[in-house]
DNA sequence: ACGCTGCATGGAAGCGTTTTCATTTTCTGG
DNA sequence: CCAGAAAATGAAAACGCTTCCATGCAGCGT
């Protein structure tokens, strides 16, 4: 048979659609007879709300969207993570746009899917939107929010990656290291990836105010793996004549691949070789790595958290059409710096 | 404004709302004229179709749901991986359920969120349904494929985990070594989860027919992440006297927590000690491991692809209504052994 | 030229809820 | 016990599309 609708729900409850679907959704100005009655009836009959129905009704949808470059990856998968169990315990789904490299991809997922109306809000994971293209999607009343993107205009999650690459070189070189390499990634195939960039900055910005020379043949880059920084780090560290003593990776999971290679070499870690990384990696513990954590599951966590209050102050305000707040807060995440065992004075 | 409808692009086009309506979504029986002329008025209103009034419509939601236990794993990730591409490709919408552990939130997604009509079709990886489950979820016309776990009564993707332990260990077997351990999964916690239990049973039936003795000591369990495997396996190790030779890791992440764990004892991998993986992780190509390949994002990508199929089919024999044809198969993924460089003859 | 077939078109009936608004019932204080 | 306010209720109007059906028209064989 063709699945309880409302209807069925009020005639089996001798009550009107009008008093069910209030009954059911937790409405006030149900009585208590009326309310415990609609629920009975609905779930001797197995009644489940049409979401389209109900969506298309009220204008709510209870989705959230979330664009991320590749869950394939730690630091997104983490974020996905957060951001799904805050969503799912809100009653919320969420729609996942794994946009990946492609830029084209990217482009039918923001014109395609991200305007159709369906959803309540949209976070977006190290995006770099237009400005044009956030006011595109403010332009139909859904909040943004950012995580570790610039958008100009809408909300972010951010940490200060400068500051924090800074940092993360200055313990390199507070503990005697001048030279010092570092693995940044490679942006350059993804406009909308721009972290690298910054990270490196930072990196450079410590070695020079410590007055140390930044060698372009210690800069090497890779993919954001394991595996790929392993790689690099192997052709870094070939050279067995001026070899650095330091290596800053942009990423845990980079910083991890240059340890393993390090022991390829015979490399100890961190008598011959100082390694520190950036993220918090979980992995990170097993190798004894030195890092700054962020942690991106509580960042993903806590996107969702302001999105559903954003959400659901405008649900209050008014009933419908009323724009939620669309105030651009730009807020940094803390993050801890985990000083292990991978990290030391450099060799005499 | 308040978003262009399908109305005023109607009017602005000349025509009527339903030329227009068939003209944008491709249907027959529209001049090329005035699908020119619609798509025009489109254009330039910048009209996106409001999904649920269009799912409400017409029954058809462009909208697949996908139930992992969490992504943060890189097997399910994996998964996600290449549904997702095929599901974008297809313009189709990808709902994600990471359910996680706590089996509430399992009841949870299963009565709240999957069966709210607004789900083309559901793809369960690694989650065990009951036959009353999936029939709850077939009765709603939703055909299901499960990857990698049993789902009695809707079609599945996977791979004989029972053999492939099996093969796995013979390999161990055929190199000589006697001495095995074995590293489990801890699937106690979620009933949905019996992976473990399977691969081991297949390590058990390849010692067993080798007349090998499987050492209950010898069989530690860990969470199937790197770092737990990692601290499981130093306790296996840190027995000096009376040490296995090689050790069948579930899973590859396992297995890379095993040669970690093996490298702090200073043992070497495989003269010391042989450790074979299962799954294909990428980053066993970094520390040379053993192991079967099976290509996860490839699995994901076939499930979307015979889901897409179905739903195609069941659109054309009948606007609406028809229920897609549930033909339960159930159908193996081809795997690959990988020899690589962590397993050998056991020292002497 | 004429009735037919078949394509193009527009009007209008849903799709299954939520929400407004008017109405009825219940409660409150005097 | 009654007027007036508050609470509960139901009828019906959205919500924005898709699609059925009836109509209008062009092309066609005879």
């Amino acid at each position: 048979m063709g699945l309880a609708g409302i209807k069925d729900v009020a005639d089996r409850a001798g009550l009107s659609i009008a008093t069910v679907s209030r009954a059911l959704s937790g409405k006030a100005n149900v009585s208590p007879k009326s309310r415990q009655l609609a629920k009975a009836a609905a779930a001797e009959l197995g009644f489940v709300p049409s979401y389209h129905a109900s969506s298309l009704a009220s204008g709510r949808n209870h989705n959230v969207g979330l664009v991320v470059p590749s869950v394939h990856r730690w630091y997104f998968s983490s974020v996905v993570e957060g951001v799904s169990g805050a969503l799912l315990d809100a009653g919320y789904d969420l729609t996942l746009y794994n946009v990946g490299d492609e830029p084209e991809r990217r482009q039918i997922v923001l014109n395609d899917f991200l305007l159709r109306k369906r959803l309540d809000a949209v976070i977006a994971v190290a995006l770099v939107l237009s400005e044009a293209e956030i006011q595109q999607l403010l332009a139909i009343h859904r909040p943004i929010v950012g995580i570790g993107g610039a958008l100009a205009g809408a909300s972010t999650i951010r940490i200060d990656d400068a500051r924090l690459a800074r940092t993360a070189t200055e313990h390199l070189i507070g503990l005697g290291h001048t030279r010092i390499a570092h693995i940044t990634g490679d942006g350059e195939l993804n406009r909308d990836f721009k972290l690298p960039g910054i990270r490196r900055a930072g990196f450079e910005a410590a070695m020079a105010a410590a007055g140390h020379r930044v060698r372009p043949e210690w800069t090497v880059s890779a993919d954001f793996t394991i595996q790929g920084a392993y790689a690099s780090a192997r052709t870094l560290l070939a050279t067995a004549t001026e070899r650095p003593t330091a290596v800053f990776a942009a990423s845990d999971e980079m910083a991890i691949g240059t340890i393993l290679a390090a022991r390829d070499f015979g490399l100890r870690v961190p008598q011959d070789l100082s390694v520190i990384g950036m993220d918090g990696h979980e992995l990170g513990e097993v190798v004894g790595l030195t890092t700054i954590n962020q942690d991106p599951r509580g960042q993903g966590a806590l996107a969702a958290r302001l999105l559903l209050e954003t959400l659901d102050a405008g649900a209050k305000r008014r009933t419908k059409g009323a724009p939620p707040a669309p105030e651009a807060t730009d807020r940094e995440y803390p993050t801890e710096f985990l000083v292990r065992s991978s990290t030391a004075v450099p060799p005499v």
